[in-house]
DNA sequence: ACGCGCGTTTGCGCTGCATCAAACCAGGAA
DNA sequence: TTCCTGGTTTGATGCAGCGCAAACGCGCGT
């Protein structure tokens, strides 16, 4: 089944840094590919974390949905990330949903092997808690700016993570390379589609944006970065 | 200099759950005991991570500070947990301030003994990593809360949180066994002080809970857990 | 090429909460 | 005891952003 997957294409990813082609050719070999169309659910949360995925190509959402039926992204993963990694933390289920915001390709390892992993291969467990230590400090980092910071500025910075993040220069300037609607942008921020899509036109006319039906082209980050530093006026 | 330490009153915590008396007697000699009164900082947001730490009586606050000057409050550690865990995480400064609610009697580790320790005790290392795995996951239900639920019912989750966490009966009801300010309420839910204190009149004259200066006694959990599920009325 | 569905835009009224302001009060220090 | 500091209460006022509503238009599927 992964005949066709070449261990020197993937041993360079964060997550193997320090890891030796031999060792890789062993892990891969515990590994099932995956494929999951553009809005399919790779998992649900609630459910048992059976296994722990590297995403090789395209994007995930993940999300979590409260008891009112509302949702909030908690993050997007990029291609080179692992995701799902609830049995490294110590959880028998995930936390969130995982849905492909486009096509996607992955590889899938058994939860229950990653102890063994983690102590055959500790540069790879180190490597792991890293990526987790990064996640535990942005969730914090967002929820201070939930606390301290306006709708307007959330929004500028949501925006300038992704383009960071996942931006692709075009002529225009740089877009986000998937695509994301104001809804979505509305759920990784707490407002509404409508706040959003009323701030957007703003930034639209002032020339700091150019967007269109889920899809949003970045100008220059400079405008945006000065909306997230601003100040709120209440003199 | 721990003459005076006894494994034995220790080996049962969670951290330590499944290790031998014999390692615990190991690890417990590489610790340095720490006594830290009541506001002591005892590492700030952005120091080099030098130590781990087990908090042996008191409670902590860890708090993040903003460039505007502005608190949040992360998190409350209560005795028997482990902070100041940025080492396991591959991190290297701390990512939070960790200030003494009350006067506080710990043990530290230095940082750098963290990957030997982990590898020498494999359950030390799954049991840190479970509580790690549980402050992502208690951030990121915040996070949640904080996009679609109303201050009312965060304030309200907020002190149900403390209450079952740190809770002391009391004649009159469960007490909050720390001193916790309505300024320390609102840097939890990311609102003003002059909006708790509203709030929490208003309980009182209902009758939920009982209030006065740094101290709140929630007299029946009920009405607090009805007031964190209400509905907002759009209607 | 066409139609239809879904993402988007925009207006309007309203309200939850912040902001500003001021008085009050409990308890520790001297 | 009395003062004084730091926490608390309460009122008045304003506005950011939400809820509701309606129209619009891009682009995908057939």
């Amino acid at each position: 089944m992964l005949a066709k997957l070449d261990p020197t294409l993937i041993k360079d990813l964060p997550p193997f840094s320090g890891m030796t082609l031999e060792q890789m050719t062993t892990l891969l070999a515990k590994a099932t590919s995956l494929r999951a169309d553009k809005g399919t659910h790779i998992f649900d949360m609630g459910e048992d974390a059976r296994t722990f995925i590297l995403l090789l190509d395209g994007y995930i959402r993940v999300v979590r949905t409260t008891a009112n039926g509302e949702q909030v992204i908690a993050r997007y993963i990029a291609s080179g990330e692992l995701f799902g990694l609830a049995e490294a933390l110590g959880m028998t289920q995930y936390p969130a949903s995982a849905v492909a915001a486009v096509d996607c390709v992955a590889l899938s390892w058994p939860s229950d092997i990653w102890q063994a992993t983690a102590t055959a291969y500790p540069t790879f467990a180190t490597n792991t808690y890293k990526t987790i230590g990064g996640r535990l400090q942005d969730a914090q980092d967002r929820l201070v700016e939930m606390a301290t910071e306006r709708v307007e500025q959330r929004v500028a910075s949501a925006i300038l993570n992704l383009v960071e993040r996942s931006g692709r220069q075009t002529d225009d300037g740089v877009l986000i390379d998937f695509p994301i609607s104001r809804q979505d942008i509305s759920e990784m921020t707490g407002t509404t589609l409508h706040t959003v899509s009323r701030l957007m036109s703003g930034w639209e006319n002032d020339g700091l944006v150019k967007s269109g039906r889920q899809k949003i082209t970045v100008i220059g980050s400079e405008g945006l970065t000065l909306i997230a530093n601003k100040e709120g006026p209440p003199s």
